[in-house]
DNA sequence: CGGCATCCAATTCGATACTG
DNA sequence: CAGTATCGAATTGGATGCCG
């Protein structure tokens, strides 16, 4: 075969961006936290805050956009005074499960190996 | 109950630290490009620039190192005139198959729902 | 309460040049 | 061939203050 031009590169990268598109999703110091947190239940903005230690405001906002952009937490907006913000895991969020189970599982095995 | 100390917090913390764990060691923009890339199999320096379209120099050589740090990839110097150096997956780096398929299908499914 | 705007520090990444 | 050194641009994350 010649050189760089195998045929199933295009197939590899679409492989890679697949990856990417995950990843990305997962990305930002608190998503993981924050979905694992929400994975108990809807909680309020405040409880997040409260519950995800270390977390400023600003980001806890702005991670929560990003992943109720990508469909995988859903904001409601209670009409009380003064207002009121739950945030909860949609049926989508909750199929990322099996991919977050398998990373828990790979890095806990990890740290093991590297404590050794 | 009190206030911020649930039973399962320590183990909830642990448990986003090991995922936090596999995804700072996939972190960064080209790790993923050059374990697919090292999934075929061994290759060299050069070979790896000219596979994976767009990557410079530095920042393979970092990424590999932190790989190689990780014990994902083995580094061999061959003792030729110039050098040539040899990159490969260790059977840990193989490891990440599981998990990366697993996102591969999670971001593909992912792209198709955004589609349509 | 639940944010947004602003400013700042740290990190990441790329381009270029140079070395054994 | 296989890197390292250096610089600068862009991105990320944190602190603070203001607003409906």
């Amino acid at each position: 075969m010649n050189e760089n031009d195998k045929p199933d590169s295009a197939a590899c990268s679409a492989h890679h961006m697949a990856i990417r598109d995950t990843m990305d999703i997962l990305a930002g110091k608190w998503k993981i936290p924050i979905i694992g947190t929400l994975s108990f239940g809807k909680k309020r903005f405040m409880v997040l805050i409260a519950s995800i230690k270390g977390i400023a405001a600003k980001m806890l906002s702005k991670e929560l956009q990003e992943l109720e952009l990508n469909g995988l937490v859903r904001r409601t907006v209670l009409d009380t005074k003064p207002v009121t913000v739950e945030y909860e895991l949609t049926e989508y969020g909750h199929s990322l499960r099996p991919i977050i189970n398998e990373m828990a599982s790979w890095g806990k095995q990890h740290r093991e190996r590297i404590m050794k």
